[in-house]
DNA sequence: CCTTTTCATGTAATGCATTGCAACAAGAGG
DNA sequence: CCTCTTGTTGCAATGCATTACATGAAAAGG
C-alpha cells in the first residue's frame, strides 16, 4: 500500500538500482536521470523505508545516547548539544537511561544496542562500571562524556584543574579553613568527582592548609543534598569560612542553607561551585564554568568521525573558566 | 557473520518460524520447545535484527518525541517522564527538536517520521503550527503535551485555572495592582500562554481590578526575559505591588530584578509563578505546581494505547496545586 | 577506424525476521 | 474405533532497499 522504490522505478522508467543511487546522491548517475527520478519521487511522495534500507545496508543511521539522568541540568545540556550535531548529520538519536550504577537491578543497555545503532554516546558513567564495559565490548564507535578511559574517545574538562581553580580562588581571597561538598562518601567515585577532590587536595597541600575529613560533606550532586551538606558543615565547632562545592546545584542548596542560618554568602561564608549553571548568575554564585553543551557536541562529532571510519579515538579536554560573583569574598 | 534466526533454528532443530514465536512469547509453542529455543538463543548470544523485524512486521517499536527545547526545565522533565514509560514498554525513544515555529527555516519533522516510528509525542507546539498539522496528517498515533487540539489525544493542565489560582492568591492577600509577566507580545501565542492570560483576566475582572497593558510585560519564558520584564514593570510611575509570572523561570529572573532594586520579594513586591520548578523551593517562590513529568508519562501511555489499537483519543487534564512560600505576602 | 576507458544503467542476490496457511499429531467426544 | 478439536510446527512468501557484478554505449586514445 505504501509507495516503494519499485513504484518510483516504474514511473521513472529506470531500475530500482538507479533510483536508489539517484536519491542518495551517489555518483555515476546522469544528471537528467537524477532530476527525473527525484521529481517522480517527490510527485509520488516517496520516502525510503528505513527498515529496508538498514537491513540491506547494515547501517542504522542512529546513535544511542546513554545517560543516567535526563532532567538534571548538566545532562540535559549535554543531550541538547548532542542533538544539534546529530540532527545536522541526519542521524537518529535514541535516548536511553541507565539506572544508577549503584543499584544494579536495571538491566544493561548493551543488548538493546546490538544491531540497533551505529554508535554510542555515554554520559558520566563510572569508568569501571560493568554496564560501560559491556557496551564497549560491543566494539562499536563510542564516545564518552565526562569520563576518561584508555582506548575510548572521550570529551571532558580537566576536573582536577577546575577544582584547583576554584580552590585557589578561595585561597587567594585569604581563606584557610575550606570545606568541600562532594558527591558521596562511597569509594566507587565517578572520575570527575575523584579528580575534583584530587585537585582540591593539591591546592590545599600546596598552601599548607588543613585537610580534615570533617571538612568534607557529601551532597550527592543534588540541590537538597547540597543544602544538607552545608548544614552539616555549619554545625561543626569550627565551621569553614569557605566551601568548594563540586557542582553548582549543590552550591544552590548550600546557599539556601546559609540563608536559613542567617548567614550571607560571600560576607559570612564564601561558596564556589563548578558548572556555570544558568541559575548561578541569578544567585550570584561564583563558579568554574564548563562548556557543557559543547561537551556533547564534540563527543557527537567524535562518534560520527569514528562511524565514517577515521579511527580517531582521542581524548579531548575542554577549557573551563572562573566566573567570580558575589558568593566569594575575603574573609572578614 | 552475525548470528541469525536460522542459526538458532538449526541449532535447536526447529524452523525459524518456531524460533520467532518462541522468542517473542507467542502462544502455541510447546513449553519444552520454547525453553530449548531460548536456551540455544542465549548460548549463541543471539539478538534479533531490529531492521529485519521491522521490515517484516511493519512495526518499528519506536516513538518519536518532538520538542522545541531539550534543556529547558519543563521540557527535560517531560522527556524524562516519557522515557520512563517507553523504557518499561520496551520502545525506542527517538528524540528530535523542532526549530522554534517562529523561524520557519528548519524543515518539518514529518518526513523524518514516516515509516520510522509507530507513534509521536509532541511537546508544547502551537496548535495551529503547520509542522504540527503535517505530523498529524501522517495519521499515526499521536499525543500532545501542553496543547489541546480537537481529535488528538492530549495531556495538559488547566492553564486558565492555574492562572486563576495564582491570581486569586494575590487578590486574596489584598493586592489590587497586579502585573503579569508572560511570553511574548505577538499574537501567535501558545495555547498555554493564552489560557493563562485568560484566567488572569477573569480573576481581575471578577474582582473589579484594573487591567492595563502597562501591567503586562513579556518575559519570553526565560530567566533573563523575566528579569528584564520585572525591571520594566518596576520602572513605571505606579509599579504593581504583585506580579503573576507565567513560569517559574521568569519568576526567578523577576526575583533577581527585585533584589537588584533593593526590594524584598514578598514584603515589597509579591511574586507568584507557575511550574513547581525544583529551584522554586530554594528561592522561596510561591508557585502553582504542575505535575510535569507526569504529563510526559500519561501522554506516553496514551500513545502506547493508541498503538495497541484501542482508539482512545481523549484529552486529559492534570491537577495543579498552589504552594505558598515567602515570595507572596500581604501588601504592607 | 579500432581498441580501451569511462560512465550510465540494469540484473539479481542479499539481508533477516514475520506470518498466513498447510500439515500433522494427540487428545476429546461420541 | 472414528470424527472433530485443539494445539504444535513447518513451509514459503513477504517486506524493501542496497550493491556487487554485468552490460552496453559513448568517449578517448592511437
Amino acid at each position: 500500500m505504501a509507495i516503494t522504490i519499485r513504484d518510483v522505478a516504474h514511473a521513472a522508467g529506470v531500475s530500482t538500482a538507479t533510483v536508489s543511487r539517484a536519491l542518495r546522491g551517489l555518483p555515476n548517475v546522469d544528471d537528467a536521470t537524477r532530476d527525473r527520478v527525484q521529481q517522480v519521487a517527490r510527485d509520488l511522495d516517496y520516502v525510503v523505508s528505513p527498515s529496508a534500507s538498514r537491513l540491506a545496508s547494515g547501517r542504522t543511521g542512529s546513535i544511542a545516547v546513554i545517560t543516567p539522568h535526563i532532567s538534571r541540568w548538566f545532562f540535559s545540556q549535554v543531550i541538547s548539544g548532542i542533538e544539534s550535531v546529530l540532527q545536522t548529520a541526519g542521524m537518529d538519536l535514541l535516548l536511553m537511561t541507565v539506572s544508577d550504577p549503584n543499584d544494579m537491578q536495571g538491566m544493561s543497555p548493551a543488548p538493546r544496542l546490538r544491531r540497533r545503532v551505529d554508535g554510542v554516546l555515554m554520559i558520566a558513567v563510572p569508568p569501571r562500571d560493568p554496564q560501560l564495559e559491556e557496551v564497549l565490548a560491543l566494539g562499536m564507535p563510542t564516545s564518552l562524556i565526562g569520563v576518561r578511559k584508555d582506548g575510548v574517545a572521550s570529551v571532558t574538562i580537566d576536573d582536577a584543574q577546575a577544582a584547583r581553580t576554584a580552590t585557589q580562588h578561595l585561597v587567594n581571597l585569604g581563606h584557610s579553613r575550606i570545606g568541600v561538598i562532594g558527591g558521596s562518601n562511597s569509594q566507587q567515585k565517578l572520575t570527575a568527582e575523584a579528580q575534583r577532590y584530587f585537585g582540591f587536595r593539591e591546592v590545599m597541600v600546596e598552601n599548607g592548609l588543613e585537610l580534615s575529613d570533617r571538612l568534607f560533606s557529601p551532597g550527592y550532586f543534588t540541590i537538597a543534598g547540597g543544602e544538607q551538606a552545608m548544614t552539616e558543615l555549619l554545625s561543626q565547632r569550627q565551621p569553614p569560612s569557605a566551601v568548594f562545592c563540586m557542582s553548582d546545584e549543590m552550591a544552590f542548596g548550600a546557599l539556601r542553607s546559609l540563608r536559613s542560618h542567617g548567614l550571607q554568602p560571600g560576607r559570612d561564608v564564601s561558596l564556589v561551585g563548578i558548572d556555570g549553571h544558568d541559575m548561578s548568575e541569578y544567585l550570584e554564585l561564583t563558579t568554574v564554568a564548563q562548556p557543557v553543551s559543547e561537551l556533547g557536541r564534540i563527543a557527537a562529532e567524535a562518534v560520527l568521525v569514528q562511524i565514517r571510519g577515521d579511527e580517531r579515538r582521542n581524548a579531548t579536554n575542554l577549557p573551563t573558566r572562573l566566573i567570580v560573583r558575589g558568593s566569594t569574598a575575603q574573609p572578614e
